[in-house]
DNA sequence: GTTCGTGCAAATCCTTTGCATTGAT
DNA sequence: ATCAATGCAAAGGATTTGCACGAAC
């Protein structure tokens, strides 16, 4: 497991301390994650938030951050549906709940799926990890739009 | 809903009363798939057991049929992870457990996830539909390799 | 004789890779 | 001076789409 981060100065640090480079294009990438907070970033959301600051970045660049970033534990990335993974702050960690009518997204604390991976644990002997793929299903509203339809 | 279709002919039967055509392709498609049981097929595999008989069709063709299956309710795709979906009958329908190390599927009954689902409609009033994303995890083999290592 | 299904190729979306160059250490 | 990060363009895998032709109704 690694070390939590907290702010982006600390994390360029980590990045160094494994043989990295802490450059300025990676700086203002590690900046737009830590202020996105709770949203779900896709990387071509990150990759225009970090071309506020550093207009000419390429995608591949924010692509191979993401992914060195991921690879020091720092960051999280999750398939919520069909379209591109989000990312986010591994501190942040959760569960995404995923509508498949309105793709809205509920984010619900870990605690929910508790007695589902001990049940899953002990009858399947398989250790659930629920947050790299989101939940699917319908959100109250489109549940109410969907039953006043049929 | 759609009804469920037992046999091949039948389902070329539904086909035709949405205005489709039963093709002799379409009928050796419906035969793989119903022919896989408990397989988890993806597109490239039914398209390798279709050529089998029919050496000529186009990929897209075979996706064209799928997703006219799919429409019908006679077929499900699922996301059992990174790679492409796998396809089987909706009388088929269960829940997958996928490991992330060794990719092994172990399906479960849906039972197994009725608590939780009870608990998250009572809670965020969301109906979670979890058989079109996979759980992903640790497989117990996967899991003692795993921790012997650490 | 209309549609719909098909083959083919090209296009799409998201992501990764190769390679020469720039830049951090 | 080294080696990692970058930009660019091209490639990748999975799937979709446009279009003209042929086949099912």
């Amino acid at each position: 497991m690694a070390s939590i981060a907290p702010d982006t100065d600390a994390i360029l640090r980590l990045l160094r301390a494994g043989g990295g480079r802490a450059t300025a294009t990676r700086r203002v990438t590690i900046d737009v994650i830590l202020a996105a907070g709770d949203e779900h970033l896709n990387a071509e959301e990150i990759l225009n938030r970090v071309r506020r600051h550093v207009p000419d970045v390429a995608e591949s660049t924010v692509y191979r951050t993401l992914g060195s970033l991921e690879a020091l534990g720092v960051i999280t990335h999750q398939h919520l549906g069909h379209g591109p993974s989000t990312y986010h702050q591994s501190t942040n960690a959760h569960q995404h709940l995923v509508c498949q009518l309105c793709g809205s997204i509920t984010d619900v604390p870990d605690t929910v799926f508790e007695d589902l991976a001990e049940r899953i644990e002990s009858t399947y002997g398989f250790a659930v990890d629920a947050r790299h793929f989101a939940l699917q299903g319908l959100c109250g509203p489109c549940r109410a739009a969907d039953s006043s339809t049929e």
